[in-house]
DNA sequence: CTTTAATCGATAAAAATATAGCGTTTTTGG
DNA sequence: CCAAAAACGCTATATTTTTATCGATTAAAG
């Protein structure tokens, strides 16, 4: 049983994060209700683009003229958003990028909760790292079990990441969020989403090689 | 003088970096040709449409039967993304994101070259990370303009990241990567690529909640 | 040398996404 | 109390992006 009235657009789902950190800009200024012009002129979008998305998500309508009340449409997003109930999850690559996101908190505010890493190096295996105990790959299975962990992230060199995408499906996991630069080869009904960091690059070079 | 026949679609822009992974998989392996049925396999998408991918960066026609030839494709697909024109960057916010892009070699292939940092903390101005100084930010301007740099790298709290931008539209940068979470608002001309993670988990995440 | 199977390239259809227009509702201000 | 302005929601239209179709081409096999 899900909520979908329609179904949701991928785009849509895309632009409800950058709603909610804008209501909360607003929020906090004292802004008590806020309209999908406002929104609109704010992130440099359509209003009615904005409104259709609110219409997703929205328990209660606008008011002409008002709009939407700040704070109730903060907790719809949020509720939407799955930001409530947390989600446990495991990151496998404790290099660098690893390393970054396991030392951030605030992915706690978006309702993830990164528990614990895995690497191969013998040299931060059994050390912790923000609190969080990095284990060596071959007691993933296990943790992911006992925990019933459905999450997992890569970040590892490319040339090992289909190889922990396996062991994770394997495992149980059911969404990976990689950040290699590989594409990865899943079985149906594993959810996946790619960071592809070469993309976003060529896209910005490209718009700046059309300035010359 | 540009090349664009027709313009080129931004989700084919995306999709390029992926092929060219695969190409050199391929390449590797010693594979002298490539059909773009192939390539749609490989990478779970279809056909006619990786074919009109190639179209647009080709030089040579692909020949029935056989593809295209491996290192040509690869060839046209490096040069139309500009890995070989290296492009420099600055970044500002040393932070556990920040350290971990200065750290990473990796973006050199894709022709970007991250000269320096910049940041608040009197801890790290002064220091190297990767062989990169870090600078106080009184001194970007001067830098920016010094070296001719149009490409900068927001790694900084939300808090601060508008303000950022603006230093950097003002000495001269003429495209931001962004990772901070949050709407940056810019002069039309300056490009923007906006790397919203809490938008990728919340697609993630809805993919999650609907096998539940 | 002929047949065969597979691919390309171009065009057309379909699907997804964004924008526009219109009527309705509600606050604001005379 | 009434008219004007603002903003919502609905329906319809444009645009973009993806997928499907079809004939022409060509390497490879017999």
């Amino acid at each position: 049983m899900a909520f979908d009235k329609a179904e949701i657009s991928k785009a849509t789902l895309n632009r409800l994060p950058a709603y909610l950190r804008y209501l909360y800009e607003l929020d906090k200024k004292g802004v008590q209700t806020v309209s999908s012009t406002m929104i609109a002129a704010g992130l440099d979008l359509n209003p009615v683009q904005v409104r259709k998305d609110i219409a997703f998500v929205a328990t209660s309508p606008g008011k002409p003229k008002l709009g939407y009340v700040t704070k109730e449409l903060i907790a719809d997003l949020e509720n939407f958003l799955g930001y409530h109930n947390t989600r446990d999850a495991i990151l496998v690559g404790a290099g660098g990028l690893g390393h970054a996101i396991l030392g951030y908190d605030g992915f706690a505010k978006y309702g993830l909760n990164v528990t614990c890493a895995f690497d191969i190096d013998p040299a931060v295996i059994g050390t912790s790292i923000n609190g969080k105990p990095v284990y060596e790959m071959s007691r993933l299975p296990e943790l992911v079990k006992r925990f019933n962990i459905r999450l997992g992230i890569i970040t590892v060199p490319s040339g090992s990441a289909q190889e922990v995408a396996d062991l994770m499906v394997s495992a149980g996991i059911k969404a990976i969020w990689s950040f290699a630069a590989k594409h990865l080869n899943l079985p149906a009904g594993i959810a996946l989403k790619h960071e592809d960091l070469a993309a976003s690059l060529a896209l910005l070079r490209m718009q700046l090689v059309s300035q010359d």
